[in-house]
DNA sequence: AAGATGCCGTGGTCTGACCACTAAAAAACA
DNA sequence: TGTTTTTTAGTGGTCAGACCACGGCATCTT
């Protein structure tokens, strides 16, 4: 009769009782024994509810306190659905391939929005610390100013760090001159640069 | 004293099991109650693991006959954190700046792994039948060869689609120019179609 | 006032019990 | 013997109740 399962009824009905009571991030919700009582389903119910939310990272769990709202920034599940799918070889490079892809277009967003300011802050930002490739290119994802692009790149870059290569050296001329070519919004000098940096070669990616 | 949840280290178990047993699409994993005593938990644990793992559409249960491992396609997770995320305006603008950003990049895949014999079939498809948007992207998605990529194309097509836009005329016209500068090789007509189809000012949209 | 104690609510887990459903075995039928 | 029907065993779906471990808070003690 009931089809739907019940615990994805919860998912839902939570989903509309945090959009109308206005709750976020850091916010309580209301006990497990609550909820079942509230909802009139099992306990066990609500709990299979809650575990999918949290492996989603929408929600956090503490014992003996309770259960809270979260900002869904940086959850485990891309490591987790990365484990799973990064198996054979050909994942791997498409990983790559796919990074490569997406910092480029992140520059191309760099270059339309990016002003002087921030570029020349940026500059002097790489000049006085020591950023590995991560910082650096978590710094531009800012100035791309697209937070769902950001969320693709931080995707990426955790998939990259599992594939755990070697390299990961310290490329400070070549953040210079990257930064150099943003400012002076030429599109070919920037991709070059940047395809210096990868080492990839200008025969094979022509993208 | 036990830090670890429970159903984390299932899900972990899960996957080890899997691997060792090089279960593939379709395959049947063991019951609830075997799993139970196997790992010597509760089934309720078993479950709260079985649903996050559901949730994120690596597996599939169907009642009375048993759980079996999915392939992850089209799950619907997409949907439930589009609804948690897509909120505000930008967001909105985010997703369709990112999808022709990656469906660019998808081009520039196309140009460099497609040979004329593909595109001259996918030619002959768009002209025979009657495939509207995300049909035609999706059989150039084939072509690119990236999973990865796929995949992500893939959700952002959904995110998409959520935002329930207007449009979504038909194109052929546009389809078979997009075909036509891919078999010429022509990285800058190409592109310049795309965005004419996608109703792009050249002038904002620079990337 | 500061620290120690105990109570209560919370999530974490297990167990046992049904129910609904499926598929295969067994029985009944032809 | 071959087909249909019935039974049965196994599975996921759900619930209720019971503990445990932990955090916060009021209370008591010093």
């Amino acid at each position: 009769m009931t089809n739907t399962k019940v615990y994805l009824e919860i998912v839902k009905q939570l989903r509309e009782m945090i959009a109308a009571d206005n709750l976020k991030s850091g916010d309580k919700i209301p006990s497990e024994r609550e909820l079942s009582e509230r909802l009139n389903v099992g306990r066990s119910s609500v709990r299979e509810a809650l575990r999918a939310l949290e492996l989603l990272g929408l929600i956090e769990t503490r014992r003996g306190e309770g259960t809270f709202i979260r900002d869904f920034r940086g959850n485990q599940l891309v490591q987790l659905l990365g484990t799973f799918i990064l198996q054979d070889e050909k994942a791997k490079l498409d990983v790559i391939e796919t990074k490569n892809l997406i910092e480029m277009d992140l520059l191309r967003l760099v270059l339309t929005r990016a002003d002087e300011k921030q570029l020349i802050k940026l500059k002097s930002l790489v000049e006085t610390n020591h950023l590995n490739d991560d910082q650096f290119f978590y710094q531009l994802i800012e100035l791309a100013d697209n937070y769902l692009f950001s969320r693709i790149w931080l995707i990426l870059k955790d998939y990259h760090h599992s594939l755990s290569l070697k390299n990961e050296e310290y490329n400070r001329d070549s953040y210079l001159m990257l930064i150099e070519a943003l400012v002076e919004k030429d599109q070919e000098k920037t991709l070059a640069t940047y395809r210096q940096l990868r080492n990839l070669s200008i025969l094979t990616d022509k993208y």
